[in-house]
DNA sequence: TCTATTATATGAGCATGATCACAATAGAGC
DNA sequence: GCTCTATTGTGATCATGCTCATATAATAGA
């Protein structure tokens, strides 16, 4: 049972490894599932008992990418703005290596909303980050402000930025850095204005 | 010739109509293009000389719902949240019979910020809904005020409301409401305020 | 009215994501 | 070592969005 675990964990690796190339090569649309399995050495029906969807590869790879917390101290900051920034750029930091290929992770954490999906690993992204969000929001509003309805339109702004980020070719992704700098200013004012 | 343009729109209609009556009874995904084209009596092929795609039916059906022009006076309002709300409700009326299958429509509007798609009638959509957004705050908010982060922004939260709207259970869609008011509340606090 | 040209319809066929019945293999119990 | 069972690998196969060479029909020209 070692031996053969160890052995899952290296397909696993090696799908993940091959993916990453290709779709790093030659783009997520052209990549695939057949050149995949090709690459990694492995027959076209193996990868589906690895992960049940092609999307699943990204969505698998960004979740390893992503620490354990983050590492944002929710004391270091003077104001909501500053530390819904400093986590939101930490986050995009993170998830730099598969910007270009971000798409289709982006378009199944954001239709959950339409279909409101299993225990998808997507949806366990997306809980982690706005627990990160309300967790440095407390210090400077109160609990009860931080509605669901709150949580929903911060997603849907840190959504807005990262489809722009997507294709931003901006030579620093400057412009990307603007909209989202914009988006927090507003999410902030409405939180803890009015 | 004349004979010929009737007969194109008539299978035009005929496709939309059979894709209509299928897309309500058993849903986008489970109708296929096949299956389109038969209860349209049509060949597979024809199908694909009438529409480029699948969505494009769905994009099609929309445009044709909307009127020349948004039926809103900009005048009529006393408040930029009055006439924002009754814009996105106005706009929303006009697309409810499209409600449960609005989503391949909402990947594809909104995927452009990825694919920077070429002349799309979602792009139109968008367009359209914006440039009345911009005239209803001309006479409320500088127009610098109204840049394109600004247009963004609000496209950006608009979706959100609709991706929401698409699976909302609540009796009334009154959860989708408090959520564009919400939103709204948002934007013009942001556009206004600072 | 007959032919030539153009526009439209057709369905076999392709690419690809995903499935599934079956084959190979590894470990457990003896 | 040897069988037996459960797990994993395999590739033929399916479903479906879409394409394309060809067939068909319609109009223009004579």
């Amino acid at each position: 049972m070692r031996i053969t675990a160890d052995a899952k964990e290296t397909t696993r690796r090696k799908i993940l490894a091959a993916a990453l190339d290709l779709f790093r090569t030659i783009g997520f649309d052209a990549t695939t599932t057949r050149k995949i399995a090709k690459h990694a050495d492995i027959a076209t029906g193996t990868l589906f008992n690895y992960f049940p969807t092609k999307e699943a590869i990204v969505t698998c790879m960004v979740m390893e990418a992503q620490p354990v917390a983050a590492q944002i101290n929710p004391d270091q900051h003077d104001t909501l703005e500053e530390a819904l920034f400093a986590h939101a750029a930490y986050s995009m930091r993170v998830l730099k290596p598969y910007r270009r290929f971000l798409l289709p992770l982006l378009e199944t954490t954001w239709s959950p909303l339409a279909k409101p999906a299993a225990d998808d690993a997507g949806q366990t992204l997306r809980a982690e980050h706005l627990e990160m969000v309300e967790r440095l929001a407390r210090p400077f509003v109160d609990a009860q402000r931080f509605t669901p309805v709150a949580s929903q339109m911060y997603w849907t702004l840190y959504l807005g930025v990262l489809a722009h980020w997507i294709n931003d070719k901006s030579p620093k992704q400057e412009d990307t850095l603007a909209l989202l700098d914009q988006s927090i200013a507003m999410f902030v004012g409405w939180l803890q204005g009015e």
